[in-house]
DNA sequence: CTAGGTCTGTTCGATAACGAACATATCTTC
DNA sequence: GAAGATATGTTCGTTATCGAACAGACCTAG
């Protein structure tokens, strides 16, 4: 994999009063800095939002930057807002094969959450943005005061299960193809635009097949009208198309976060961000 | 499939005080009426036991009982003793592939804690047995006391999410051989011998493969003297060769079981059942 | 604007796993 | 203990994916 991992993270802290109080008419170019971008940032109630934003740091989220290791503590939770982390494990003769997922939808870090504290697998960053992180310890004190914290990340933990189920299901039975529709399809729900920077090296990589393959299966997509691409960008022309093209592992997963995570009654009184979000 | 689906749960319940008091000379006939025989409930503190015990049902678990189908609400959790129960997803064109298995580590029913209530995949009995299953309000009562049973379903959970990303690791990388190998390892540690009664069909439908390709590679392990079986019975007759023939998978998911389960921290003051365990 | 590095395109034979078809063996039930 | 049902054995052609090797195209740093 050609990814840069020397790159450290870059902290840019922002006012507090910025963040308790996020001005509602965003940009492209301030995105990154709106916590409320992050959905389930924006799903958490005022009285958690007073406590928790203050403490929210504002960080630089590099290609290859490795959030967690295999094993090692967590000593932040990381909420997306405009990168993109994948959650993968390397194998013995070096190869790897993604579990996960997560952007702006969710957050990195639940093993300290459930008390493991690490996992076996990696987390790193896979498309270059911003997100807001939380220390362990305030992260951990919230989740313990039983209220909508621990509600939303229970419901997120049982989304990331769904998520990790279906890769599970998606590499046993589906064609490379329908995986790359799947993967392209759900990183692309992630990003405000239809264009994901991202070379097919590291998309083989991610899916754990050979770079060939996605060679191959891109380019039998952008015959087909569905995406084109150029060194290291891929656009999404026709989405439908794709999902046509896909499995019924992507709507599974799909259809289980807006269940679990966008249904009336798993965010009661949240903060709405007032921004036509096109990439919910 | 050719698993019986047409069988309902038995109920056989307990008195009470043996189910607070259970005897401690354990013979093979009455390990399944052992609440200690599950990890999980061996593991719980004597006041939680107190509150608990009495509620539950000890179940006959037939062979292909549907515990939670897909989208079902769950009115129960289940602790098995001595039955194996699979979670796995039928896919829309009737194959199914497993997500992963629970014995007497585990417990049925994560979706209930969470607050999702249901999965898109099915619990199914794969190996006939008992367990005992609590009430579905009582559970989540007492999950949202905060204490001890919430410390040791969350470490569950997280143990769950390993087995399941090795699952879809194991399915991308790994051969056949390897895959069975992991399988029939982990299915025997739930197990108090080292036979499984299992038909080669069942197996592949776990595995999502083909009938064959088990008969055949089962063929190869049988020839090289590490299994022997019958018609529906498998006999293990090489542990350590079982391992030098897997992949590391199996090693990653019993290790963080081990880690999150059975370390000294994960389990303060529980219930130790004196009984020689060896299938742990 | 050139050079080196990194991506992408393409080919080829190798191989693991598939799907279908059918033979044989083993259990169970009456 | 015979019949029917179910599990296992075996074969064969097919296919998706692999692994290796290399050519060409594209970016970016100097």
């Amino acid at each position: 994999m050609a990814v840069d991992k020397s790159s450290s993270t870059l902290v840019v802290r922002t006012g507090d009063t910025k963040l308790t109080a996020p001005p509602f008419r965003l940009s492209r170019k301030n995105i990154a800095a709106e916590p409320g971008v992050n959905h389930l940032l924006a799903a958490l109630p005022p009285e958690i939002v007073g406590r928790i934003f203050p403490q929210l740091e504002l960080v630089a989220m590099p290609l290859g930057h490795v959030l967690h290791e295999s094993g090692g503590l967590l000593q932040h939770v990381y909420f997306p807002t405009t990168a993109i982390v994948s959650l993968h494990y390397i194998l013995e003769d070096g190869a790897s094969a993604e579990i996960a997922g997560v952007g702006n939808e969710g957050l990195i870090g639940l093993a300290l959450i459930m008390g493991g504290n690490t996992t076996p697998s990696i987390a790193s960053v896979i498309t270059a943005g911003h997100g807001y992180r939380l220390k362990a310890n305030l992260m951990l004190e919230e989740f313990n005061r039983g209220g909508p914290m621990m509600q939303l990340m229970l419901k997120y933990i049982q989304a990331m299960m769904t998520q990790i189920s279906q890769t599970a299901v998606c590499n046993r039975r589906h064609s490379v193809e329908q995986q790359l529709c799947r993967w392209l399809l759900l990183t692309l729900d992630r990003l405000p635009s239809n264009e994901l920077t991202m070379t097919q090296e590291l998309i083989a990589s991610m899916l754990g097949v050979r770079r060939e393959g996605i060679t191959e299966t891109a380019g039998n997509l952008q015959r087909e009208g569905l995406i084109s691409y150029r060194r290291g960008h891929i656009t999404v022309l026709n989405r439908k198309g794709l999902e046509t093209h896909t499995c019924e592992c992507y709507a599974v997963v799909k259809k289980e976060f807006q269940r679990l995570l966008h249904s009336p009654a798993a965010a009661p009184a949240p903060v709405r961000i007032s921004v036509t979000n096109s990439y919910l």
